[in-house]
Formats: C-alpha cells, sequence, structure tokens
RNA sequence: GCGCCCGUAGCUCAGCUGGAUAGAGCAUCGGCCUUCUAAGCCGAGGGUCGCAGGUUCGAGUCCUGCCGGGCGCGCCA
C-alpha cells in the first residue's frame, strides 16, 4: 500500500516537472501511516518539503499534486490539511484485498524484493572458543540471527558467518590450561596459574585426553614450572607466568603432542558452541577459521598490503600501522616486539577477504565493549583501498539479569558466567529469543527471568503465542461443532466486516510487509517484536468483543477468514524472530 | 582526561530515521467468565520527553554546551 502511494506521488511529481510547473528536484518525501483517522489512512509530507525549493505555499504545492494524482482503486479520497499534508483515504476494498494477499503468499506474505538480491554477509557471536557461550553472547546470538532472517525476507542474499579464534594467544591458554588440569589427573601436583581457564569443562576435557591417552603427555610439574617466571600471587607477572608454560607445553610436548591437546580442547568447545547456537535456532552457512586465514598466508598479504602501501612504520622492535591517518586515536601493533602477529593483523586480513569473497555490505556485530575497536579496523580497510563505507558495525549492550527484582548474580563464584545453555534451559528458547531482540541493539537490556517464565498477559511471548493457538483453538471448536469454513466465501464476504475491531485488524495486518522492511533496513528486529504484540492486542480485544462461530454462514466465513489471516501473519513473524507459535497452549 | 552509547509516566520501554493532541505494558484503582482457552478484555489516574541554547513552517527526534548513568581507552583477544 505505501509503495503504492510512494508511486502515485511520485508520479504526480515527474508530472509537475513536465509541465513546468516545478522546477526543483524531487524530493525525498516519505509516505507515513497516520497516527489519527480523522487525518485519513496515509499522510504525505511532499508540499511542505517543496515549499521552501519552490518559493510557494505547501498548501498550495499540494493543491497541485492532488490535481496531477493518477486515479488508483485503491484511494478513496485526498485531501489536503494542516500545513500542507496530503492525506490519502483507502478503500475498504483496499484492507480487505490484504487477506487474499495472506492467503495467497502464505508463509511468504511479508517478504520483499527490496534487498533486490544484493549480498550481504552478516558475521555475529564470533565468541574464542575458550568456553561456552555466556548470556552476553545470547544476546549478539539471537539478534544477529534475526537481523540475518529480516534482511533475507526483504529479498538481500544473506550469509552468516561465525568467525572462529583458533589461532591465537588464548587458544594457547586455553591448550595449556588443558594440559595442566591432565597433569593433575594424572597425580601431578601444582599450583593452577591465576590466568589459566579453570571452568569445569576444562577438566572434563582434560579427562577425555585422559582416557584415550592415559599417560602419554605426562610430564614433572617439576619440569614443566622449572624457569618460568613467577605467577602474579607470589609477587609475579600473571601474563609473563602463563606464556612461560605455554612455551613450556609447546616444547616438552612437542608440536604433535601440543596440537593433540590442542586441537581435542578446541573441537570440544567447537562443538559445544554450535550445538549450543543449533538448539537456540541460529545457523550458519560458515564457520570461517582464523587458523586457515594464517595458514594461506592472507594475513601476511594483508601486512604486505599496508606495507607497500606506506601505512607501516617500526618502532620498538613492533610493527605499527599508523591508523591515526584515517581518524583512530592513535596507531595500533600488527606485529608484536616477539615476531608474533596481533589479532588485529588477522582481523584485517579477514575483512579484506570478506570483500574479495564480493560481499556487497559487511555486517558484524559486535559486543558494545568493543566500540573502541571500529575505528581502527575502518582505517585499516581504507589503508588497503577498500571502502569502509561497506562495513556496518551493530555494537550489542549487555543484558543483565534480574531474578525477584534484583540484579542476577552474572557469575558464579569460580568467575563462570552465567552460561546461554542455563538461560535457555530456565526460561525456554522462545522467551529467551524474543526478550533479547525486544529492545533496540544501543538499549542495555533488563531481562526479567521470572518475567520470561511467568505465564500471564505480562508476559508478551506467552500473549503472542497465545493469540495465535487460540486461533488454532477456534477452528478447532468450528470442527467440533460440526461446522464448516469455506474460504473463497469468507473472501466474497469481507465486506460484511464494517466492526471497528475488525477495521484495526485489516489494518493492523496490512502494516505487517512495511513493519518487515523497516526492521531489516535498519537493523531493528525490536520493531517486528512490538509490532506483534499490537496484532495479537487487536486479536484479543476483537476476540472478547464479537463472537466468531455465529450462525449467519456468511458472517462467520468472512470473520474467519479474517483471523485466519491473522493467524499466518503472527506464525509468519514469530518465525522471524525464532520463535515458536504452537497450535494450543 | 578522551571516545562511544543511553537519559521519555512510579518501573521496563515504543515513538515508523523532522510531522498534526507524546504512546504501550507492568504497577495502582474500578469493572467483565452459564457463551469460541480469563495465559484474555474494558475503563481511570499518572509527563517540564535530563537541563540550557540553536537550526525551521514544525524538534522527544537534528546541532552545540552542560548534568547524570553505562562501556571502552594493552605489543589481550
Amino acid at each position: 500500500m505505501k509503495h503504492h502511494l510512494e508511486d502515485l506521488v511520485r508520479t504526480a511529481l515527474e508530472r509537475l516537472r513536465h509541465d513546468g510547473e516545478l522546477e526543483c528536484e524531487v524530493p525525498n518525501f516519505t509516505i507515513e501511516r497516520t497516527r489519527d483517522k480523522k487525518f485519513g489512512d496515509f499522510a504525505s509530507n511532499a508540499a511542505m518539503l517543496l515549499a521552501k525549493p519552490a518559493r510557494r505555499k505547501p498548501r498550495d504545492i499540494a493543491e497541485l499534486i492532488i490535481d496531477r494524482l493518477p486515479s488508483s482503486n485503491q484511494v478513496a479520497n485526498v485531501e489536503i490539511a494542516g500545513p500542507g499534508f496530503i492525506n490519502f483515504h483507502m478503500t475498504p476494498t483496499a484492507f480487505q484485498a490484504v487477506v487474499g494477499q495472506v492467503f495467497e503468499a502464505g508463509e511468504a506474505f511479508g517478504r520483499s524484493t527490496i534487498g533486490n538480491g544484493k549480498r550481504v554477509q552478516v558475521e555475529f557471536v564470533s565468541a574464542n572458543p575458550t568456553g561456552p557461550l555466556h548470556v552476553g553472547h545470547g544476546r549478539g546470538a539471537a539478534y544477529g540471527a534475526t537481523v540475518a532472517d529480516l534482511l533475507a525476507a526483504a529479498g538481500f542474499e544473506v550469509h552468516r558467518e561465525y568467525y572462529v579464534n583458533d589461532a591465537g594467544r588464548q587458544m594457547d591458554i586455553l591448550g595449556a590450561s588443558v594440559w595442566l588440569r591432565y597433569l593433575e589427573l594424572c597425580g601431578e601436583e601444582l599450583v593452577f596459574p591465576s590466568n589459566g581457564y579453570r571452568g569445569d569443562y576444562i577438566w572434563d576435557i582434560a579427562a577425555s585426553i585422559h582416557r584415550d591417552h592415559g599417560d602419554a603427555f605426562r610430564h614433572s610439574a617439576a619440569a614443566v614450572f622449572e624457569g618460568v617466571a613467577a605467577d602474579e600471587p607470589v609477587g609475579g607477572d600473571k601474563e609473563a607466568h602463563i606464556d612461560g608454560l605455554v612455551g613450556k607445553a609447546r616444547t616438552l610436548l612437542g608440536e604433535e603432542s601440543y596440537r593433540i591437546i590442542f586441537d581435542t580442547a578446541l573441537d570440544a568447545i567447537l562443538g559445544d558452541i554450535r550445538r549450543d547456537l543449533e538448539e537456540f535456532g541460529v545457523a550458519y552457512e560458515k564457520w570461517f577459521s582464523e587458523r586457515t586465514l594464517v595458514e594461506s598466508g592472507k594475513v601476511d598479504a594483508a601486512i604486505e598490503r599496508l606495507k607497500a602501501s606506506g601505512h607501516l612504520y617500526e618502532k620498538e622492535g613492533a610493527l605499527w600501522f599508523r591508523s591515526s591517518d584515517y581518524g583512530d586515536e592513535k596507531d595500533r601493533v600488527v606485529v608484536r616486539e616477539n615476531g608474533v602477529k596481533t589479532y588485529f593483523a588477522s582481523d584485517i586480513a579477514y575483512h579484506m577477504d570478506k570483500l574479495e569473497r564480493g560481499f556487497e555490505r559487511v555486517i558484524d556485530v559486535w559486543g558494545a565493549d568493543h566500540h573502541g575497536y571500529v575505528p581502527r579496523v575502518k582505517a585499516a580497510m581504507e589503508a588497503i583501498g577498500d571502502d569502509a563505507s561497506l562495513l556496518d558495525v551493530l555494537l550489542v549492550q549487555f543484558a543483565i539479569l534480574y531474578r525477584g527484582g534484583e540484579k542476577a548474580q552474572m557469575s558464579t563464584r569460580s568467575g563462570e558466567f552465567v552460561t546461554l545453555r542455563e538461560l535457555r534451559e530456565e526460561v525456554g528458547n522462545d522467551a529467551a529469543r524474543f526478550f533479547y531482540v525486544s529492545r533496540k541493539c544501543e538499549q542495555h537490556l533488563d531481562f526479567d527471568l521470572d518475567l520470561a517464565k511467568s505465564q500471564s498477559n505480562d508476559n508478551p511471548v506467552y500473549y503472542i503465542q497465545y493469540a495465535h493457538a487460540r486461533i488454532c483453538s477456534v477452528m478447532h471448536q468450528l470442527k467440533e461443532k460440526e461446522l464448516f469454513y469455506d474460504r473463497q466465501a469468507g473472501l466474497r464476504h469481507l465486506p460484511m466486516l464494517k466492526e471497528d475491531h475488525e477495521q484495526a485488524m485489516l489494518q493492523t495486518i496490512s502494516r505487517y510487509p512495511e513493519v518487515v522492511e523497516a526492521a531489516a533496513l535498519v537493523h531493528e528486529p525490536h520493531q517486528l517484536a512490538h509490532y506483534l504484540r499490537e496484532l495479537a492486542n487487536d486479536f484479543h480485544t476483537y476476540y472478547n468483543a464479537h463472537q466468531f462461530l455465529v450462525e449467519d454462514s456468511t458472517l462467520r466465513d468472512a470473520r474467519l477468514a479474517l483471523i485466519l489471516a491473522a493467524k499466518q501473519v503472527l506464525a509468519n513473524g514469530l518465525s522471524l524472530l525464532g520463535v515458536s507459535a504452537p497450535e494450543s497452549m
């Protein structure tokens, strides 16, 4: 509907230009749903935008536009109001037609082609595989997955990707942590490094290695800690201590054995993350390995490219990227003094690779604590000669858990965060997915665990799902009463739906495609979440005000057609959010 | 100190990317089940849109400066 009116106004403006009545450019006008029905169904600001450049009164321009407006069987009346709004009153049949459109498109209702098959990559979660996902990652997962699904619904060709940091120092620390726990299982006595990973899952992995390999990787604790810098609790440096232990693991085990432990740890944790996300309804086209990026020489190639274009320099033994030339607050190290490339170096190569793969738009979903990282990545893209404006970084703020009105403990005594899995088990996937995307990403999220679990109208998930289930229930009752529903008759008799509640529902349903499109383009799934609550509200209100299973079969068919269309839209919307649409509750 | 994000009803948040009289839910108070699921519906009260300027036909929305809160400022990832 909206697009149709846009076309009409644009045509009118072109005609005005053609007639010489308008000598300026066609402005970027909008067509909006009106807030108040007395202003019609849609309003355009085109005349007011033209007032200044055309040097005429907005109301005069509005009149000219209306004169040139092509006729449309969807438009009943057009009028000028207020400072120069052009208000459109649609015909009843224009709204009624939506029901037929919903049935025809079914699951595809709400999809559009504005994305025009443009290739867009969405990279999200990408948590280091050093432990299970926690509730903070959960928000990125739900948000990224929904943004990706929305973009797909809007006609983009979407590629979902998880960047696996399987190369890097943190992974070495993970490997060392597992090995040390393994040594303890072998009977060695040692003081676990303060900077090591100490979750229970480390013990589990160590135990599985011990089960499969016995004492094959055992070395005496004395040998392992010999010559290693002191740990922080005893007056040393925790970083130097852990790096020393990693070095010992390498030399004592040898590359082959070290690799076995490292890979076992990586596979175990990554496997767990994959299962977790899969159960959460989050799927990826690709799990992109940082290690393959390193091994393929792409990181070196990226550094070479920066060097060749004169953006690198040496200082204090390290290799620096002059990112401050591109607006970053200071320069960044790419190769450390010890010759090890930084994570940033890999990331430059990774983003270069993304564009080389032909993505026309690249979206990174990051935790808000990484916001300081954005300028340097964009700087690197510019320096390399890529167009940094193709990259959109969406920063997701933290989720704070509440229980009983109080901030819930985010981490356990051992320092482990509350995991995504624990949250899913407590409130269920549906509530978790919905709550995570119910706020815009830059908004801090207060996640009320009690509310997410409550089975009442306070809980928007149940409220929406209940609307869907209620419609299913009505159809069930229809059968029980041995009545029938005739879709064609229902569509024919839609003009009988003259009640306010029925009009409201038709209008809300007709808005759905606009909501999906807007939510996709501005990456705001919460718009869809709020819309679905509105639609559910319209339905519940209608349900209480009127009987559907009435004697008059023509009216009954028309009403059932209407609520079945609502059911389809509820199901489509919930599906985009990754939430189920139950038949009964 | 510098940078990013947020300040809208008692609470949690919308406000369609500058439009007409600022909206929901929760909470509070008052109503609605012999009738398709009361996991629901209806009604009432509740506001200096953090503060001060500016931009224009028009500002909760854009700009500047303050105030308050969160986060970030490693040769970590």
